[in-house]
DNA sequence: TCCGGATCCGCCCTCTGCTGGTAAGCG
DNA sequence: ACGCTTACCAGCAGAGGGCGGATCCGGA
């Protein structure tokens, strides 16, 4: 319990309360326990005056709750210790008018609740120690006071001159073994009926001589928040201050208007029901999670989770559900399909308003759901909070087999269904034979080849044009085959054009590619590192391809795969070698220039004489020049 | 006080589609 | 050997469906 003090003119209060209090010994408590005891002779509405005036400025307490009481500045008294403690909310009871209620726990506590003009009471459990608290709650805080024993409750009204002497509450503790309430019930309605203020200022102060009773004046208080300390609890109380009850008559029939919300209501009942909206208060316990809610049908639904009962099934089909709304929501999505929520921009309708309200951002654009890391905005909080994820790092998804990780379930699923699964589906693209594995890369092989080109896409060969690229890549291949390339010089023709500028330096004579150890110069580059690896590195060790039939050494050697394709390997050499089906050389023998296409022996490797070349091998089913 | 309907927020999911890096094929 | 092309792949975002749970309110 904290000690703080503040000055603030007090002398209304005493006048108010018509209490006669001893200054001297309310100083020694206040420094014992922050209680003030001061006398103020003045009205409540030259209170409010001062109050209006606006020139008390002091922090109340110590730390996280920081009010501003208003009241004035000539006092330098000290009012009231007030420090945010824990409240456990054990036997809270408030009844629909209930303007204060006390409670003791460990000690006294003290809760004020508002709005709402009605009763003061005070509930008391067993003291426990001589340690006494009082928790006095306003709109949400809840501020302890040390030591206290005899309460003293004054409720006072707005611009009330002075409050009678019988709408004191004064409690003694040593009396009070249970609830006790405003002693007359004329009184209370009185009271109930004069309280308009909402906002209340808690005074406490030495009851008697034997400085054991404390007196709790309540009266109206303008409560302000600090400038730079907000809190929840400040924000309730403004919104309670401005709620009224408002009974307007018209007629016989009556409505009861809400100033927080315009809510009205025709009846009492439902009015206060709806003014409990505005407070916190909660004070119907779970007691297998302890939260709390505000109506027993509330509760009633919250234990149905825990307990597993679901009342409400569904007829067709086997699904159960807490509540009612559960049930009727479900039966519009997978039964009657009835979507009462129509988008007015498109045919889009929904079964929830929240998902219509989510689809009109479509249209809109608007995204109020800012990342506070990127520039990124999301229209819905599940987006940015998969958004974050860019930014965490965090890949909460993993593949059961090989343990990769990824940021979305859907990602795994695709990871799983294409790296791990049999039959996977593949997309066959409509205008070519492609066949691609996903959807989304068939889009972007049908964007990238079949798409139309509004520019023309000319042959790299001919002067053919195509508005589509696959078409063009077809006709390009007619050319594959040609030997395009035609030595200006003599007869020689290619397919390459590289081979083109080889062979052209046939007739230029240009070498540029030159030994950097004996300065011999050649035409290719694959001729030079041929020759520096025979003649100029001592590591070179040569291959040696024999034939089987005479034992004679080749260089280079032939593969023949099956009976129609040929695949030339190996260097440039003496000669040449033919294998007919590789791996598989039971015997070699020479071939020779002119030899007949039916002297080659599958399986077996042969090789031509050197100079002829493959080239010079009769053609055959069995043997292409290569 | 209770019940049912309605509303709201939140969470998780699927489906979809685009993007950019990469490896492999090809010329 | 090199550069171009392209299917493959993971990352990421848009849109929407469905349900869990809490809350409010009218009416019986």
């Amino acid at each position: 319990v904290a000690a703080t003090e503040i000055s603030v003119l007090s002398e209304q209060f005493t006048k108010i309360k018509e209490l006669e209090l001893m200054p001297e010994k309310g100083l020694k408590e206040e420094e014992k326990d922050g209680a003030r005891r001061e006398k103020d002779h003045r009205s409540p509405s030259e209170l409010e005056a001062e109050r209006t005036s606006g020139a008390f400025q002091d922090s109340v307490l110590e730390e996280e709750v920081e009010l501003v009481l208003a009241p004035s500045e000539e006092s330098e008294k000290h009012i009231l210790t007030l420090q945010t403690v824990h409240f456990t909310s054990e036997a809270v009871e408030l009844q629909d008018m209930s303007l204060l209620s006390i409670q003791q726990q460990e000690g006294v506590q003290v809760m004020v609740q508002q709005p709402g003009p009605g009763l003061l009471w005070l509930e008391e459990g067993p003291r426990q120690s001589l340690q006494q608290y009082v928790a006095i709650s306003i709109q949400q805080e809840l501020y302890s006071l040390q030591e206290m024993e005899v309460l003293q409750f004054h409720a006072l009204e707005e611009n009330v001159m002075v409050a009678s002497e019988d709408s004191k509450l004064a409690v003694s503790l040593a009396e009070s073994a249970g609830l006790i309430k405003l002693q007359e019930g004329q009184e209370k309605n009185q009271l109930a009926e004069r309280t308009k203020e909402q906002l209340f200022f808690v005074e406490t102060m030495s009851g008697d001589e034997r400085s054991d009773e404390i007196v709790l004046t309540i009266s109206n208080l303008n409560v302000e928040e600090q400038e730079d300390q907000p809190t929840a609890g400040q924000a309730d109380a403004e919104k309670a201050k401005s709620t009224k009850n408002q009974r307007k008559t018209k007629g016989a029939k009556r409505t009861f208007h809400c100033d927080v919300c315009m809510f009205t209501a025709s009846r009492m009942s439902s009015f206060n029901r709806h003014m409990k909206t505005h407070t916190n208060e909660k004070p119907h316990l779970c007691h297998l999670c302890l939260k709390t809610f505000r109506t027993v049908t509330l509760l009633r639904n919250h234990v149905n989770i825990h307990t597993g009962n679901r009342p409400y099934k569904c007829n067709d089909c086997n699904m159960a559900f807490v509540t009612s709304g559960e049930l009727v929501r479900h039966r519009r999505y997978k039964h009657t399909h009835e979507k009462p929520f129509k988008c007015s921009m498109c045919k889009y309708a929904s079964v929830e308003a929240s998902k219509l309200k989510r689809h009109v951002r479509s249209h809109t654009g608007e995204r109020p759901f800012q990342c506070c890391q990127c520039s990124y905005a999301s229209r819905d909080t599940y987006k940015l909070k998969r958004h974050m994820r860019t930014h965490s790092g965090e890949k909460p998804y993993e593949c059961h087999i090989c343990h990769a990780r990824f940021t979305q379930n859907g990602t795994m699923k695709t990871h799983i269904l294409q790296k791990h699964s049999e039959n996977v589906p593949k997309y066959q693209c409509p205008h070519c034979a492609a066949i691609i594995a996903r959807k989304s890369d068939l889009r972007v092989h049908m964007r990238n080849l079949h798409a139309y080109s509004a520019t023309e896409l000319k042959c790299r060969y001919c002067s053919a044009v195509f508005h589509e690229r696959y078409a063009l890549m077809q006709h390009q291949k007619t050319h594959k085959n040609e030997k395009r390339f035609k030595c200006e010089h003599c007869s020689y023709a290619c397919k390459q054009e590289r081979h083109m500028t080889a062979h052209i330096r046939t007739h230029t004579g240009e070498k540029p590619f030159t030994c950097l150890s004996c300065n011999k110069c050649f035409r290719q580059k694959q001729l030079l590192n041929a020759h520096f690896r025979k003649y100029h590195d001592a590591n070179f060790i040569p291959t040696v391809y024999k034939c089987s039939k005479c034992g004679k050494g080749f260089s280079r050697w032939i593969l023949w795969v099956g009976n129609s394709e040929v695949a030339e390997l190996g260097g440039p050499g003496s000669g040449s070698l033919l294998r007919l089906q590789s791996g598989c050389p039971p015997g070699l023998h020479h071939l020779k220039a002119g030899l007949g296409s039916e002297d080659l022996l599958p399986g077996q490797l042969h090789h031509t004489t050197a100079g002829t070349g493959l080239s010079s091998l009769p053609q055959g089913p069995l043997c292409r020049a290569a």
